[in-house]
DNA sequence: CATAAGGGTTGATCTGTATCAATGCAGTGG
DNA sequence: CCACTGCATTGATACAGATCAACCCTTATG
């Protein structure tokens, strides 16, 4: 492993079993408390594509994602549809205290969801202030990469949409031990490009286009439809029109 | 008072003097706990175009609006600019737990602030977990609203953006009270155009010009620069793309 | 093997918004 | 009273990205 921009630090998962103890919860708790959410939790899976619940159907649970990628997307009357959560391995979804969903949560990928119910969830909760404490910490997280998606639809070009997603993929992505020994990135762009569309607020076609620009810059290269490779991470990141540091993105 | 659309309920406001004690802290909280708080908080106040932070300076403290309107802003390092947050009385600004401020924080009007410095506030926290319940809800809130904010930002068009704004400022805008017995809504539009612009991710030329074109159609009426009456609110809102119930911006 | 369906690419053209530029208008200060 | 500054409006023009359309490739299906 040569060179690792600071911007490439993975996302500890020390648990691939469930990372809701460990993301949402571990850090501060103790063996018997989670316990209780032990008790409670059970798996739900999806196929590639399916609907997890539509916006505003109830949604009796609240989840974390243990394998794969969630979408929360909001569609307008007229069909208009716009991402505004990326769901990755650990992260949370549902909120408690609501009895249906604001959002269409759908599997980007095959899906694997941790879920709690949400009645007893919230009495392990009560219980449990550090679950409060930690579930806090991760929303002010997510407020947090809103507000940079925010900057990204309101006033980024098509180009640097798409090298900020690639570059947000690549930070996140598991399979980031996939890092070759000289220094190029290899991973896996898990979204179709009508999902990329919905994300950045673009028509899939220009994502298409901006895509193929970039592999005749030589600023990414692919293989089959999904493989990416990005030879210089850093070049990448500067196409992204973001400054050196930050980066609260997924 | 004749007609009033759903969505035009306007905030609990018991406490012109400190809202957070309300909106931030109050609801379940002894008056012994508020004390603590009573204790170690502190006003300060701006004016219109001053700023209170800017990103990644040292902000040791959290802090709730009073009166005026604050905004957070990102800026790109060529000078492109979106707001991410707009502040309004008893909102809240501040990341308990983090050093620096993550966004430049303006004054959009004269502003008067309820601030806690963070360690003392952040004890409190720790003796009383109703703050942190609390400060939960405030966070899911603002992001339901900030990714409410991200259809608006990724695929309305300029002249939705403007309406949808008009109807959210309408809608917080504590001056409600002003509101005509033949149902029309009047009220201060406290945001210059730039201001605007960079809330909807527009040129601030295209907010004027949409500006015009809904007042030219009579869907508003101006009064001076900043003086803006909605003869039919709802017919206003159709103009936003919106479906009819939902609305969690601002 | 033929056919269809889902995803992706590329081209031609259109259009909404940005950009550049000029003008207006109210408030403020010398 | 004039000059200046900050904010807003309006016009002319450019261009990024949307739209409409054709086509390709891979995989699935009868």
């Amino acid at each position: 492993m040569t060179r690792t921009s600071p911007k490439l630090q993975p996302y500890s998962q020390e648990c691939k079993d469930c990372p809701i103890r460990h993301r949402a919860v571990c850090a501060r708790c103790e063996t018997d408390e989670l316990d209780l959410l032990e008790q409670i939790k059970f798996y739900r899976s999806f196929e590639a594509g399916q609907t997890v619940v539509w916006a505003g159907d109830k949604m009796d649970f609240v989840a974390s994602v243990v394998t794969g990628i969630a979408t929360l997307s909001q569609t307008m009357e007229d069909g208009r549809r716009q991402m505004v959560g990326l769901l990755l391995p650990s992260d949370f979804a549902g909120r408690p205290g609501r009895e249906t969903s604001a959002y269409d949560v759908t599997a980007a990928t095959d899906l694997v969801m941790c879920c709690f119910r949400k009645k007893p969830f919230e009495e392990v909760m009560l219980k449990t202030p550090h679950i409060g404490q930690r579930l806090l910490e991760m929303t002010l997280d997510e407020l947090d990469a809103a507000r940079e998606w925010m900057l990204l639809l309101g006033r980024k070009t098509a180009r640097e949409k798409i090298a900020s997603l690639i570059c947000i993929i690549a930070r996140r992505d598991a399979s980031l031990q996939l890092r070759a020994s000289d220094g190029e990135l290899r991973f896996d762009l898990p979204l179709t490009r009508e999902a990329m569309s919905e994300y950045l607020g673009l028509t899939l076609e220009t994502v298409s286009r901006q895509m193929s620009i970039l592999r005749k810059e030589g600023l990414i290269v692919t293989e089959g439809k999904r493989q990416i490779i990005i030879p210089d991470f850093d070049r990448l990141l500067e196409e992204t029109g973001d400054d050196s540091d930050g980066g609260f993105l997924v």
